[in-house]
DNA sequence: TCAAAATTTTACCAATTGGTAAACTCACGA
DNA sequence: TCGTGAGTTTACCAATTGGTAAAATTTTGA
């Protein structure tokens, strides 16, 4: 029997699990990183419970006894990716100088993109099948802060200290134009001839931000 | 037995195919069709022909009379798609005014995705998995494309008539924002509150590629 | 009109997949 | 050192899946 009960929400203060052990961090690390390999690589549909299984170097009974089934990995890892994916929208600091605060949010959300490909990749496949398990989490927590961090440059452009733009298309377009290079990644590779991304992205964004963003002289 | 030979490329000038039938047309074009919302919704892997075939109102060893398997119905379906997918980038016209034949195609490219998410969708599915039954079309196809419409955009700034942008990656952001809309529409549709997104988005991207291509005044 | 060709159905099958039962091994605190 | 519970393995299974063989039916062209 798992350790660790299949839907967190349901819980009130459950003091029956006590902490986990060192075997059972260590092992639903594996999986987990196992997991995000082969969901990322394969999609939902295409994975298997033995390539996760085998990536984690573990038995499949002996995975199924960390984790409830495939849906339940699945789960826990887009939940714990979505926090980490939501950082950096969250340090978006209404005191800061608002253009400068943007491409620093862009800056970063690039070198991630950059940086962790398959946690995009993963994101970005449950997106597609219209987030069939991500619901909850989409409304419940990206929502709030979504429309918190849209009333920011909300404000900021009526302080005229940014140029007036659409808040929540900004995000999009600062979303997908960054994720690009993740998961397309393979197209990005076949079209630069190999050429490392990096450099010129940055650049690139850094510069089709500030244009949109930098408000007029007075 | 299929009566379209699986690999098409190993064809010299098969006199052996006549004009498909009535019924070829119209079975094909079914399964394709179904195919479509199927691969586009599930992923590949987690598509099967019960589904494609009971979309396509016919049996699955019916549907296997029309193709040699799922692999072959899946990328039928995408190099199909990838010539409507270019359609609007050939007409990138060298003759024309630059800022304006670029806005055009993000416009031409926004509407796309707008009205046939599921084609989009499809599209993204493959390259996040690496596009590996897609790496020929990417190289003989898109990839020459691509490097004459890059030399296209770096004539037009060579002669002062567009701002400075780094070509590959202005077309990468032009990809990128305009197909989020279809890719991630689950995530736009629960952020807008079930605004339509379209009339914002056409707004916002408008004004941000205008800004970043109209070349300095003089 | 009628036989040949094209199409469709029926009846399968081997492999894979998510998951389970229960026996077994191991680590650790009393 | 020994019992107990945590962790692991072995052996399994029912359902699903991609695909086939061959019979039955429909369509087509001479």
């Amino acid at each position: 029997m798992p350790i660790f009960p299949a839907s967190a929400e349901t819980l009130v203060t459950d003091a029956t699990d006590k902490k986990p052990s060192r075997i059972q961090m260590r092992n639903r690390r594996l999986i987990l990183d196992a997991a995000l390999d082969v969901f990322s690589r394969d999609g939902y549909g295409g994975s298997t419970l033995d390539a996760i299984a085998n990536g984690a170097g573990l038995s499949k009974p002996n995975l199924l006894y960390y984790f409830d089934g495939k849906k339940e990995i699945y789960v826990t890892l887009l939940s714990q990716l979505l926090e980490t994916w939501l950082d950096p929208l969250i340090e978006l600091d209404p005191e800061g100088d608002p253009v400068e605060e943007l491409l620093s949010y862009v800056r970063h959300k690039l070198d991630m993109a950059l940086e962790m490909p398959a946690e995009s990749k993963l994101f970005a496949g449950e997106m597609l099948q219209g987030a069939p398990r991500m619901a909850d989490h989409l409304n419940n927590e990206l929502k709030p802060l979504f429309d918190r961090k849209c009333q920011i440059i909300q404000d900021w452009i009526d302080a005229g200290r940014l140029a007036p733009v659409d808040p929540p298309h900004l995000i999009f377009s600062i979303w997908s134009s960054t994720q690009h290079y993740a998961d397309f990644g393979a197209q990005v590779a076949a079209l630069l001839d190999a050429k490392d991304p990096a450099q010129g992205a940055h650049a690139h964004l850094e510069q089709m931000f500030r244009r949109l963003l930098q408000p007029a002289p007075v």
